[in-house]
DNA sequence: TTTAAAATATGATATTTGTCATAGTTTAAG
DNA sequence: CTTAAACTATGACAAATATCATATTTTAAA
């Protein structure tokens, strides 16, 4: 049985802040579960009644638009928490998550979690903190779509998703997306992502193989206007 | 001398979370500042070391893009605070925020705030509702930036603008904003704008007189494609 | 392994949006 | 009230992106 208080994950995340009491409670009432690649986690719409702490794989965070079209809004990986917003604006969620690989993620009850940003005020002030920093990202995310070019924006996914999330040995980006995926994070259309993909490799900025990406010259990928 | 007790535009924002005491000693502390419009408050990397609690007035937050055009992330009214994300994650800055008409602000220095949201829950909890709201926000901008044209992004604005800040006597748009403004809510040229303006008035979907836009026709707009 | 389904690739073309040029209008300073 | 500066307006054209069609490759199921 799992246990909270030597769980490394922790260390990456909000539930750092906890008490030794607090995570002792915690660790008794969590749940732990599997997914697998593709899996549902919640959908757009439901009380998700609970935190997701995430310790093993990665998932996406996605919002339909009115044209029926999912957008990417961000990618959760291990360490992350997920679900604090709803749970703090006690409304039900506006995104849906779905794993992106087999995962492995403890659910907290919303009303333990509650009890400890009631109570202890440096766990809520480092949730506070969290969510300060997930609304500059949000900024930038913004400032991005609406003034760069799609060229631009697929480029800065790429980096962006190397820098976070790292690559294989092969040097390969770890996390793997069709092309509709990227379309999705990038706001365009799948042909789209194709075409400049097509592109990249013929400037030797990436290469290939299957859905794996490797980028080659970072630099000139920054440089990309 | 005002007096944040007594004051009615704390009922809007998170300040309402206070005790009495609180109040008493946030008063003291509090400097009241009388802004132009067109006016500078804070600009992007500066540390801004405090929150505003705005008393009258409009102002919008931008942050420079890359490609040197001005975002216009928010808008910020009578009623909100100004500056609690920089506050919280300690860092300087990251928006600009410029008066779009003649401003009555409070300035609240940091420590002060920040010994509230330490000491008493209630606030930083609903500090933290706060955040969580504009973060959902956010995720709804950029849907719509990535997945809508600029038509749409543009009919959206002017809603946003209607249901949020309401009409004069005369049923003009209250919050007054150059084409300029506009294209840096909607991220497009200026030029796209005033074009676009142009269309929705030969459709009869809202008339000008000079800078000043009323809506003629709400569903329609709602319609645009 | 075979085969159907899904994903990727690419061409042709339409649509949207950006850019540059220039003219007219409004606003605010003197 | 006058006038320069700022803003709004519109045309012509270029560039970026979307859409539709179709071929090829990859993936996963039988």
């Amino acid at each position: 049985m799992s246990n909270c208080e030597q769980c490394i994950v922790r260390q990456f995340n909000s539930l750092k802040s906890l008490t030794k009491d607090e995570l002792i409670r915690i660790s008794g009432c969590k749940t732990s579960k599997t997914i697998k690649k593709g899996q549902l986690i919640f959908d757009e719409g439901e009380n998700v009644n609970g935190v997701y702490c995430i310790r093993e794989g990665i998932c996406k965070l996605t919002k339909l638009s009115a044209n029926g079209r999912d957008q990417i809004v961000k990618l959760v990986v291990k360490g992350d928490l997920m679900g604090q917003r709803s749970l703090v604006s006690e409304e039900v969620t506006n995104l849906s998550a779905t794993a992106l690989s087999e995962m492995e993620v403890c659910f907290i009850p919303k009303h333990e979690i509650m009890k400890d940003l009631q109570g202890n005020s440096n766990f809520s002030l480092d949730v506070l903190q969290h969510m300060a920093k997930d609304l500059r990202e949000a900024d930038n995310v913004i400032v991005n779509m609406a003034q760069k070019s799609v060229r631009q924006r697929l480029a800065e996914a790429l980096l962006y998703i190397h820098r976070t999330f790292g690559t294989t040995d092969e040097g390969m980006l770890r996390v793997i997306l069709s092309r509709e995926d990227y379309a999705n994070i990038v706001g365009t259309a799948t042909e789209s992502i194709i075409r400049i993909l097509s592109q990249f490799k013929k400037d030797d900025l990436i290469t290939t193989k299957g859905k794996q990406i490797k980028i080659e010259d970072l630099e000139a990928l920054g440089r990309i206007e």
